[in-house]
DNA sequence: TTAAATTCCTGTAAGC
DNA sequence: TGCTTACAGGAATTTA
């Protein structure tokens, strides 16, 4: 499923493809999944607009348009958001369908009209529709109760040990639910969050509060490590994960322990414990993490 | 106020 | 083989 590494390199992917062109037509095949506006709304909103950019925050999908207002894509756990040829087969599932002018990066072969360039299609695909699809300003949004407000970025530079030190101190509930709990770190999913807590050699149900200013430094580096190392090998394709070309990742290989339920543990050959935690499946070491 | 439980959704896999 | 059932989970909503 989508989290912060996956959203980060599709952001990426699409940014040179995106940015400067023009949204010239939007259709919904499936109108339920736009959560904001109403979907004729939504449509008004953001067809005929020139991309300025794309931005991620958490797992959110900026795509910046004109005059501040912004449409927004979650994934939700099977979302596709992929750039295709207007003539390429729709699949099953596409609910959304965004047609783009031609490319400014492409210049025309020899002898080819404008009208000949390459039509491209952004196409928004979500078979178990968690997903979701907003258009507005961000002050709108947040206002709407659409888009929730996020906790800092576990990525940027500017998010100290100390802060995450004192988002945790007075927190009652598990290790495990509070890293998947977006208004205190934002981005972090099921696989991240196993993968963080147990480079961290901590236990996933231990009470949040009750963590030291070493042990947290210790989640600290864990969150960044696992993070940052996903994204240099494009997310992990442990469901229906697909980038915006539609290939899966290469973390899915590399994983330690999510996904690996009674497979023994690569640190001390223990086979490594599921346990249910937030209505979560959690996959951790018993001998390694306390 | 905080935390836990419930709900939405469909493809997949296990069990009979 | 074909059917039923359980399971996967992000986050809004509901309940405690």
């Amino acid at each position: 499923m989508p989290e912060l590494p996956e959203v980060e390199t599709i952001v990426a992917d699409l940014r040179p493809h995106l940015a400067g062109r023009t949204i010239v037509r939007c259709e919904l095949m499936f109108p339920g999944i736009v959560r904001h506006p109403e979907p004729e709304l939504f449509i008004d909103a953001v067809a005929g607009m020139r991309i300025a950019g794309l931005r991620r925050r958490g797992k959110y999908i900026f795509i910046d348009l004109e005059n501040d207002v912004v449409m927004v894509v979650h994934l939700g756990m099977t979302g596709q958001l992929r750039l295709v040829d207007a003539d390429a087969p729709v699949e099953t599932h596409t609910h959304a369908i965004f047609t783009l002018d031609s490319s400014p990066s492409g210049r025309p072969a020899a002898g080819h009209l404008p009208h000949e360039w390459g039509r491209d299609q952004l196409r928004y695909r979500d078979p178990r529709r968690f997903g979701r699809l907003l258009a507005g300003t961000e002050i709108e949004l947040l206002a709407s109760k659409t888009m929730p407000l996020l906790g800092p970025e576990p990525i940027d530079p500017d998010f100290a040990p100390e802060e995450l030190y004192q988002r945790l101190r007075k927190r009652r509930t598990s290790l495990k639910a509070i890293l998947l709990d977006q208004a205190t770190i934002a981005g972090v999913g099921n696989i991240y969050a196993d993968e963080s807590l147990h480079r961290a050699r901590l236990r996933p149900d231990r009470v949040a509060g009750g963590l030291s200013r070493k042990s947290t430094q210790r989640l600290h580096e864990s969150l960044r490590h696992s993070l940052e190392t996903a994204i240099a090998n494009r997310g992990s394709s442990v469901d229906t994960y697909r980038d915006a070309w539609g290939q899966i990742g290469g973390q899915q290989e590399k994983l330690l322990v999510y996904g690996r339920a009674g497979e023994p543990c690569f640190t001390c050959g223990r086979p490594l414990a599921m346990i249910r935690i937030a209505g979560r499946s959690t996959v951790f070491c018993r001998r390694c993490q306390r």
